[in-house]
Order: C-alpha cells, then sequence, then structure tokens
DNA sequence: ATTAATGCAAAGACTTTGCACCGGT
DNA sequence: ACCGGTGCAAAGTCTTTGCATTAAT
C-alpha cells in the first residue's frame, strides 16, 4: 500500500494552538492520551495514564484541560448515571454511545438516521439537540468472564 | 360526571408496602413529593418541599429513601451532564426525556416508534435498553424572560 | 418486642478554585 | 518580559454512611 496519507484530520494539539491555547507538555499528554484509545475516559483514567509520560502533572491541570477541550468543542462530555464523566475526543462528529452495563465501557457509534420529536409530543419546547445512549454488553463482557473495563 | 374512577393505578406508597417496605412518614412525604409534580426533581428539592411538610425529615432520609425507591424500580434516576441528579416517578411507563437547557427542567415524553441500532453497527455489543434525550427550551424559557426552573 | 427507619454529623467521591511559581510566546 | 498555565492543597458540591434513637409492625 501507497505511504499512510496525512490528511489524518487535524490533531487535537494543532486544534489547540488554533485556539490560541498556549502548546504545553500538559496538554499535549492530555490529548495523546485522550487521542489514542477508543474508549472514553474517566478525568482520574486520564490522569493515571498522563502521569505515566508526564510524572509532575496534576489532577487540577488534567480537570482544567479536560474542561477546556470541553469547552472548545474538541472533545464531548459524558456522564452515566453514576460515576465520574468521561471524556471523547471524538467530538464535532455526531455520534451516539454504546455503554457497556457491567464493565462502563463507553463506545461511539456512528448515528444512522435523524431522531425527530413529532410536534405534538414536545410540550411546547424547542428542541435543538438529541442525545441517543444504547445500553448493553460489550464483547467481552458478554462473553462471559471478565468484569473488568477498559479493553482498549 | 361521574365519580372519579378509582382506577388511579396503585400509588406509590401502596407499591412501597408490597414491597415490605413500612409506611412512615417520611416515605409517604418523599412520595406524595415526587407524585404531584410532572417536572422532575432534585434530591434537594425533595428535601426542600418535603421540609415544608414534615420538619423533622432530613436530608439523609430523603436520599436514601429516592435509593431504596429506585431500586424497587417504582422511580427513575436521570443524571444531567452536570448537577445533582432527577427523580422521576414515571418509572415502569417507558418514555424519553426533555430537557430544557436553560432553566434544567426536565419533563417525560412518550415514545413513538423504537430506535434501533443496527447489527452491523453494534461493534459487538448486546443491546438491551435504549435511552433518548431530546435538548432544548421549555416554553416559559422560549419565550424569552424566566431563567428560573421549576415550572410546576 | 422486634427490628427497620430515622436524624445527625462525619466521611466520601468527584470536581473546582486560590495563589505562588513556572514556562510558552 | 509578559501573562497564561501549572501544581498544590484547600474548599465545594452532591451523596453515602455509622451509630444511637425512634417508631412501624
Amino acid at each position: 500500500m501507497r505511504s499512510p496519507a496525512p490528511t489524518r484530520s487535524v490533531s487535537l494539539l494543532e486544534r489547540l494552538r488554533r485556539c490560541g491555547l498556549r502548546l504545553t507538555a500538559q496538554r499535549r499528554v492530555v490529548a495523546e492520551t485522550l487521542e489514542g484509545v477508543h474508549v472514553h475516559l474517566t478525568a482520574e483514567q486520564v490522569y493515571e495514564r498522563a502521569t505515566a509520560r508526564l510524572p509532575e502533572i496534576s489532577r487540577a491541570t488534567v480537570y482544567n484541560t479536560l474542561n477546556q477541550f470541553h469547552q472548545l468543542g474538541v472533545v464531548r462530555e459524558i456522564t452515566l448515571d453514576d460515576g465520574p464523566k468521561r471524556y471523547d475526543p471524538n467530538a464535532g462528529q455526531r455520534h451516539q454511545h454504546l455503554i457497556c452495563e457491567r464493565c462502563g465501557t463507553v463506545r461511539d457509534v456512528i448515528p444512522r438516521g435523524a431522531i425527530a420529536l413529532p410536534q405534538r409530543e414536545r410540550h411546547g419546547f424547542s428542541v435543538s439537540t438529541v442525545e441517543v445512549v444504547f445500553r448493553g454488553l460489550c464483547p467481552a463482557c458478554a462473553a462471559g468472564s471478565r468484569e473488568t473495563s477498559d479493553h482498549d
């Protein structure tokens, strides 16, 4: 095959620069941590992984950074029924979530058709967005055994 | 008109008794508080309203009670992106939610058709439930003025 | 009488914040 | 050099918990 296309859509880091944020080691590490996985991590998990690459990083910075990313719209926040929030680097791209009820893993799924609420069922609300969450068991958990999360 | 039908589906309280829970004033008040509104309250709001009827009630009891109700499946928990959980007395009945992005009000809407994820987009997950949240502005907020919640 | 339920306050989980120092630009 | 960013620890928000007391059955 030919050389891998550099079309790899702008990296998180590049997008950060464009937003006027300084390119610090911490932000780089947080961004890389998020981009490297296709499941959605909690702030604590990001902190753990970031610490492996950059031991001095602090929790506060991880939280701050994740919030900044979120505000910039480059990362999405996912709130589960309990436990901490998770962060999804795949923002911008409209998508829905698949959550494993056993291990908590969160994955993206690409949307099919638009889901709309009929006028008469809107109770007068003006609807702007729709979120859909599918819950079930991930392959690993459905397989029977494991209880762990983080099937990277 | 004739006398109102007593068909009023079993009350929360009655359901509690059937679950073997003791019928205390606290539980009665919490149940009544939840049943009286058609928007979904936070634990704190339930506590406030309950206190009006039963001054001695404690926050702990409100939280405990809401959790019990949830575990019994008579009340549903709703987690927003931020802020505290909300409690929906309309469990059992399958429905979706309409959330006002300005004031945070949460209302129910009755489902239309089932929403399914095509086999090929399931990433191996076995999907058991689907949750849909519509976000927008409630009539009051859309109207322009107010910023308050709790349009009972 | 039994034993679950309550109230209180302390603890816990998760997240944000104030401030002095550090390091991109 | 400037000023945003970082790290630390303290504080904040929401929720749970331990234990002595109270009350439903």
